[in-house]
DNA sequence: CTGAAAGCGCTAACAC
DNA sequence: GTGTTAGCGCTTTCAG
């Protein structure tokens, strides 16, 4: 049997669909009979409206994209998991998309799907593209971007301070004494970003210090994965002068580092003292947990989505803010070893 | 400025909707001459179909939904991964969903999400509903479900399968020499029937070997997680008879389970061999690397989308099958120790 | 407070 | 081959 329509509900409940309409958005004052005989009828039909034509006829989806490079990657199906519910308290839907950092399809993802009126708006990671790219892109898109980057007029930026992090991170490691401290995960191409403001709080950590950098111990990666913290780590223990202390740009490139290391049996903190970035739940229950910075992923889940709503229903376009969520160091044993408390 | 629709295009290159519509689904024939014209047309004014409207139309979403329990479990965000490009590669988009195993809020998805319109099938991994709660929902509903399962008649499952896969694990630890293998993430409620099949082959392993089965080393657990297998380990190790080995529900659970015994200083494999379930790549880079069951999560990603755009573009409703992918198990450190090949 | 009716942008009979 | 046109199901302006 055929779906039951809004005209159908109106039909059995003797009214028009305008009232009909009104009872199921709660939009205008409907008399209480009314109200009454109209939910009857609903409930009589099974009646369910339906989202695509409701979406058409006023021109939204009611979903919402979030793009991410990776989505096996910890990080980002954390945060997800933080972004969906937060979406959907607010009536809306997420469409996932993953682009492998392929940069074509991120842009074509900004380009169409807007247009496509496939979702109201994006919260995007972005690894492929550059600012000149979104730059290009229409700034009249509801776009929230993750992560720090250097300004952006017209989008949102939501992250946390990574040069300050890094900085910290790196400050730790000097703390403890360690004096060559190797940074796993720099990435000079103009996308990457992120990656460079770490790069610059890990020498700042050490200007601050008053300690020289030996810039062969800053390890460039192509991605941010176990792998990739294990092959840089295999050359620089290969090397005659190994590192002493690891700050890896993810906690993912920190495991995969603390892996190599252990499988050399070197010791971890004793010969090599390891930080990530990012807490994910993996790092404390590594052997032995890893320190790292852990930024507030609640709170840039809930702002990322609260700056993109805003943006959706504002009628003309919000300059780009830049939002800071905070964050903090936990020192576990891979750099404290196993006096300290967890 | 508005948007450029079908009819703009229509008008500009002189022809009628039909033609431009046509034109853009490659539909009908349509004479070379005309289609340059509504191509430069379309070209021109930026034209792009809005799939809002095209769905409406057609009574498609172009969507389809994948639920899992939750994201952030290594499994499960691994198996997404492969399933979004498998249902891009086909036109579709794919909606995700957690459900934290909330049955209500599981039913709630199932029951309507299919006549809001908002995608045109499920890929559904159940945690919270039994099978009872299914039997109820509609049968057309395009729905194939994750994991193995007793059979329904309606609906296809696709798994590996449990039993044999848990047999083979629990025969691994066996064949080691472990006598006192527990078991950590049995689930005897009605909603547990994948972990009750790997509570099974464990049973079955002991059969075969003509052990007894020491029931107090089945170790219940709510979710699968890695707190969840330490808070099990914890209790399993602070017993006068601990075990000399452990077979995890999945490779969270294990790591967990992991964690604790190198917690208390013991060593895996020497005095516990560990082995878990489902071949995440943490596993793989776990200190030791642990031992598992290795699902082939291509062959299922494909299979579920194939058969659920099967099931979405027959009329009239199939019936449910069973299929099982492969699967193998992979020896690591956790189980044979270092001598082993990886 | 409620009814009538005009779309939202596209698809697909049904003609020509 | 291509034009005409009636919907898809809902929202919403404009009357009443």
């Amino acid at each position: 049997m055929r779906d039951a329509t809004l005209r159908d509900v109106a039909e059995l409940a003797g009214v028009s669909a305008r009232t009909v309409s009104n009872v199921v958005n709660g939009y205008a004052p409907v008399t209480e009979p009314t109200r009454v005989k109209v939910e009857k009828a609903i409930k009589e039909l099974g009646y369910r409206p339906n989202v695509l034509a409701r979406n058409l006829a006023n021109g939204r989806s009611g979903q919402i994209a979030v793009v991410v490079p990776f989505l096996d990657v910890p990080y980002f199906s954390e945060l997800l998991q933080a972004i969906i519910p937060r979406a959907r308290e607010r009536g809306y839907h997420v469409l996932i998309d993953q682009t492998d950092g392929d940069a074509a399809h991120e842009r074509e993802l900004i380009r169409r799907g807007a247009r496509a009126a496939l979702f109201d708006g994006m919260i995007y990671s972005p690894l492929g593209l550059a600012q000149e790219d979104l730059a290009e892109s229409d700034p009249t898109f509801p776009l929230v971007l993750l992560g720090e980057r250097s300004s952006n007029a017209f989008f949102d930026h939501v992250g946390i301070d990574d040069v300050e992090a890094s900085r910290a991170a790196t400050a730790h490691l000097i703390g403890l004494g360690r004096r060559r401290i190797a940074a796993i995960g720099d990435q000079p191409y103009p996308t990457g970003e992120a990656a460079q403001l770490r790069t610059l709080g890990y020498r700042q950590a050490h200007a601050d210090a008053g300690l020289p950098v030996d810039e062969s111990l800053i390890i460039q990666t192509l991605r941010f994965n176990r792998a990739d913290g294990a092959a840089a780590m295999r050359a620089l223990l290969d090397r005659d002068d190994p590192p002493d202390a690891v700050f890896g740009y993810n906690d993912t490139v920190a495991l995969g580092a603390l892996h190599e290391v252990l499988e050399r049996g070197l010791r971890v903190p004793e010969d090599i003292a390891l930080i990530g970035y990012d807490d994910i739940e993996e790092g404390r229950y590594a052997n032995p947990p890893i320190s790292t910075i852990s930024p507030d992923k609640d709170a840039i889940a809930t702002t990322a989505v609260e700056r993109l709503l805003m943006r959706i229903d504002s009628k003309e376009p919000l300059p780009g803010i830049e939002v800071r969520a905070s964050h903090r160091l936990i020192a576990r044993q891979s750099t404290v070893g196993r006096a300290a408390p967890a």
